[in-house]
DNA sequence: TATTGTTATACTCTATAACTATA
DNA sequence: TATAGTTATAGAGTATAACAATA
């Protein structure tokens, strides 16, 4: 097994594994996967719908059920746009933002511990290696992005 | 941006994507990504419900719900096991493991693809990397197994 | 006409709690 | 008593199709 498959098998396995990771910080700070993904997303700024439901690969009409719930609990709102009386921006409520923060925080947390054992220079190469494969599919904002304070 | 959380940020971004092209290759066969990740699971061999939940980390009556689905699409089938009553095997029907290990092709292909950019030196290394992380977590059988044919 | 967002509908997925049958 | 698995229930997440309002 010393073909190309080997690095797929690898990815697979990892993204199950950073998978968990997340959807349990989450839940401990009482937000299913969607819910965090969807207030990391929102982080650096107001977004309207059609280009939210870009960033987390949803159909638009996912994407109200998913904002309504959050919306209900008091985590984002919905602003009218003043230059299109259709559209709406997707934006943190101040709570929202505060446990966008914490839930970010912590799965950063938890990924660090997982690769504490990875010295430096790997770390670096691996990271770059990753960015560069999402950054060749993605472009504009990313689900998730740096943490803002640090 | 050059503390820790780079990496954690990266494995977060490559998880989502992996998750996308998982989900979609599932889709492609006619599978949801649960679905696909059960008859992956499933390839080497059969495995009782307590056992199966462990691997994919599911409450057991949440796989109950999800070998139902499958089982009625005549692609698992639950055995007896014959030293315990209480007890049963999932396994795959012969449709089942066929079209698990087409999905399951389909996937690594698209992962090639996503990372055929990557220089063998590296793909060498990441996949290294990433097997440890993982390795260092599981134990036992894992999600996402190796081709069986390659 | 095209675009923004929502509604209606139907599944799948998931967890918690209570249960049955066997060990 | 403990363990293997299921049932009951409730809610979240998702997509497809049809729709309303605005551009």
């Amino acid at each position: 097994m010393s073909d190309g498959t080997e690095l797929a098998t690898a990815l697979v396995r990892l993204s199950h594994l950073v998978q968990r990771v997340f959807t349990d910080a989450s839940r401990d700070h009482d937000l299913t996967q969607p819910q965090a993904q969807l207030l990391c997303a929102l982080t650096p700024g107001p977004v309207g719908m059609t280009e939210l439901s870009r960033i987390l690969h949803l159909e638009k009409s996912s994407l109200t059920g998913l904002v309504d719930r959050v919306e209900r609990r008091g985590l984002v709102a919905r602003v009218r746009d003043d230059h299109d009386r259709r559209a709406c921006q997707i934006q943190l409520t101040e709570t929202g933002a505060e446990l966008g923060e914490r839930a970010h925080n912590d799965v950063v947390d938890r990924l660090d511990e997982l690769t504490a054992g990875m010295p430096a220079e790997q770390r670096e190469l691996v990271a770059a290696a990753l960015f560069g494969l999402t950054t060749q599919t993605e472009t504009g904002r990313q689900v998730f992005e740096p943490a803002a304070g640090s």
